[in-house]
DNA sequence: TCGATTGTTCGAATTTATACGAACAATCGA
DNA sequence: TCGATTGTTCGTATAAATTCGAACAATCGA
């Protein structure tokens, strides 16, 4: 796990781009459960995709700066952007978080 | 234009659904002039890309629920479904119209 | 050092979205 | 009725997203 995580700054994540990471139903389990509950590590989904979906999925939020990871161990923890995000769109995550399905 | 175009009750749009509809950098050109527009016809945009591809993306709207199509003469005429809309997805447009690209 | 744990990367298959020309349909005005 | 206007539908081509197994890499504890 050598190359260093590329979290991008928010301004050159465009508005299509965050849209686009949100807009995937296993994305947004990911997204609800990381508004919930901090350094999630990458398997807290296992159960239901294999490993490899799941790093995708991970990539997707990450390079949308929705997310950002810290290598802890042998795993990664994840927490959500809020304050970053919330700042380069406004109310965007709070209506996605507070939408029903 | 015979068949009755399809208007779906917002209860079954879902979340996913209507992000991936934003998630468009064309259907978000549409949205921002249609909110600050009623009325538009299809056409708005022809200088810019070909007709079959704008029906296209007026229809994805359409099927999220976002915009109203209404037949006037031989035109439609399209208006954002905007109060609907936010009772089923609180803030969402708003948000999204207020984000710079 | 060995094995277990955690996650990435690669390659390929499948699915889905986008784009657009051509033909068609509906309406209106002359 | 004819022609112009407006938009849909169809077919197809291209691009992009998603999925997943297999192999690999890094870290930790025993």
């Amino acid at each position: 796990m050598a190359p260093p995580l590329r979290h991008p700054d928010l301004r050159h994540v465009t508005l299509a781009q965050a849209l686009a990471a949100l807009a995937d139903p296993v994305r947004l389990d990911i997204v609800r459960m990381a508004a919930k509950k901090d350094d999630l590590p990458c398997n807290a989904f296992l159960q239901a995709i294999p490993k490899s979906t799941a790093s995708h999925h991970w990539r997707v939020l990450r390079e949308a700066g929705l997310i950002r990871q810290e290598p802890e161990g042998t795993q990664k923890l994840n927490r959500l952007r809020r304050k970053e995000f919330d700042k380069r769109f406004p109310g965007l995550l709070d209506s996605v978080l507070r939408a029903k399905r």
